[in-house]
DNA sequence: GCATGTCTCTTACCTTGGTAGTAGACAGGA
DNA sequence: TCCTGTCTACTACCAAGGTAAGAGACATGC
């Protein structure tokens, strides 16, 4: 069960959220939903895609003249294996370490603190189905 | 309070972890460590903490001809600054998300568990007494 | 005194991410 | 028909990470 191990870069993952949250999108679109955190030409959008097609991340379909992209990776996969990847790099996998970071370096209001209560006692309750 | 954002590739991360646990460490102390994971020709290490004093993640002082490397940067910084660099990137800053795939990825056990939760008490206690 | 091994220094090279200009295709309006 | 705007394709370029060879300094054992 060895997934592959995605390392999206900071465009690269910014074009995929985008891809991600409309599903479809041509470059007008993912330049148009960037712009404001990150104005870029035109053309730097379409090389990047191109790019990132050629290492199977997006794929597209033709309609009319226009290229309509679609991501090609899961959302969830890409996620999980970033999460891990940077859990095992900085704390060789101790994910304890990693949350106390996540909560010190990141305003968590109290609304998030009882969402990772129920978070942490459904994945225990889990455990405890599961053996 | 905006502190440097440091992000260190995975080379980088690697010889920075050989540090921060020895303390100190010549090149060959350095490409010992890593030899498991990553067998590196000698130069390759000593370049590669030539660049890293350059962008100041690292210091040396000299005994005899030897190098001797140590940390420049503080590893908790390093950490934060990572963690929660990512969080804003995979997930807009949403920390229970980023937790979710973290519980999700990676094996946590019962005691791993109950250290999470003692340490989201603790951060509730935390911001109950602030305010 | 010389060979050997250990260091650093300098230089080079490749890959990838990121950014963008230019050219060429082509649809639609005047 | 021609201009204008919109697309893609191609090419270029820079920075940084990563990898390493080669040269030269210098102890040290024999």
């Amino acid at each position: 069960m060895t997934e592959p191990n995605h390392q999206l870069a900071a465009l690269q993952l910014a074009i995929m959220r985008v891809l991600w949250e409309r599903g479809e999108a041509t470059v007008a679109d993912v330049r148009e939903d960037l712009h404001d955190e990150r104005p870029l030409a035109y053309t730097t959008i379409a090389t990047m895609l191109a790019k990132m097609e050629r290492k199977g991340y997006v794929a597209h379909r033709i309609e009319g003249r226009a290229h309509i992209y679609r991501p090609a990776i899961d959302q969830e996969k890409v996620s999980r294996s970033m999460v891990t990847d940077l859990a095992d790099r900085l704390f060789a996998g101790d994910v304890t370490q990693m949350v106390a970071h996540l909560l010190d370096g990141c305003d968590v209001d109290a609304d998030e603190l009882a969402r990772l209560k129920a978070l942490i006692r459904a994945r225990e309750k889990e455990d405890r189905d599961a053996r």
